[in-house]
DNA sequence: GATGGATGATACACTAGCGAACAATAATGA
DNA sequence: TCATTATTGTTCGCTAGTGTATCATCCATC
């Protein structure tokens, strides 16, 4: 009984800090990025790229973890703001390969830092035994929700 | 040199973790909702006005922490669906009051068992004393972020 | 009282994600 | 070879969130 509302107490807590702490960091990240035009999610794709340039548009989404037509969006208003550009692949009329252009290359380097001083100051205070608690448990979470997902017994 | 290097490690991996674990969540949760056919956002407003029944919408937003323009988005979906009403204030006009609906009360146990049950799945395996590092953690991450946020050093 | 500023809710325009359906193309197999 | 199947990317329609502007209403102050 008391192991059973132990567990309440925790599912509830840890649910609302992954949420809260993950919208925050979005819009910390964001915060970071206006200055810069791109919004969050055209970053990842640009950072993506950065280190493998000319991807396809599916192997980005496989990449990022969103659909096809998500990516596809991303990549209209990336092209359109002239962060990159879309290439027909010659051995395979059906793909688009994505490749970065000058103008987000510049950026990218620029992003880094900014995202990197905005980690150090949200981690402020943590020292390295306790992250690593942190981070075995959310991937243990993270395990879990996988094989929750592929399971079928809903 | 060798500590920076340590930063940035924990700086991915985590970053990763939470976005991951957080987005993991949000699917799993909208699967087990589905066939509720309440989506996960929806059942925050429930959830939040079976603790306080008859809240205002802008209560509403400030709870959820989201803009009142996306509750009112929420509350007309709701409303359509009749899990809830809009009521007027009495004493001021200006405001909605938003109240259950019994459609919407015999849902809530429901949800919450489900969700219960979810939870137990995705935190087996994890011991009290991990949870308990994990939560502090995060919340000591929370407290960083919420004051970079409200810094202006952008 | 009248007026000027705060507040509750909405309208509009945008980014972002999902799922389903689809056309074009490629790959496989009978 | 021809038919079936799989894959790539797009369109459409939906939910959800943001910010800004706007309208009605309330409230406080003069």
């Amino acid at each position: 009984m008391v192991a059973e509302t132990h567990t309440i107490d925790w599912e509830l807590r840890l649910g609302y800090l992954i949420h809260d702490v993950s919208r925050l960091r979005r819009s910390a990240f964001d915060r970071c990025m206006k200055p810069l035009n791109v919004t969050r999610s055209q970053w990842w794709v640009l950072a993506y790229l950065s280190r493998e340039d000319g991807m396809t548009q599916s192997q980005l989404a496989e990449e990022l973890d969103i659909g096809k037509v998500a990516v596809g969006g991303l990549i209209d208003r990336l092209e359109k703001a002239d962060f990159l550009r879309r290439e027909a692949d010659a051995a395979d009329r059906r793909v688009n390969r994505v490749f970065l252009e000058p103008k987000s290359k510049q950026l990218i380097a620029k992003m880094r830092k900014v995202n990197h001083k905005m980690n150090l100051q949200i981690l402020a205070g943590l020292d390295d035994a306790k992250l690593e608690v942190t981070a075995a448990a959310l991937g243990a979470i993270k395990v879990n929700l996988l094989a929750y997902l592929q399971s079928d017994d809903v």
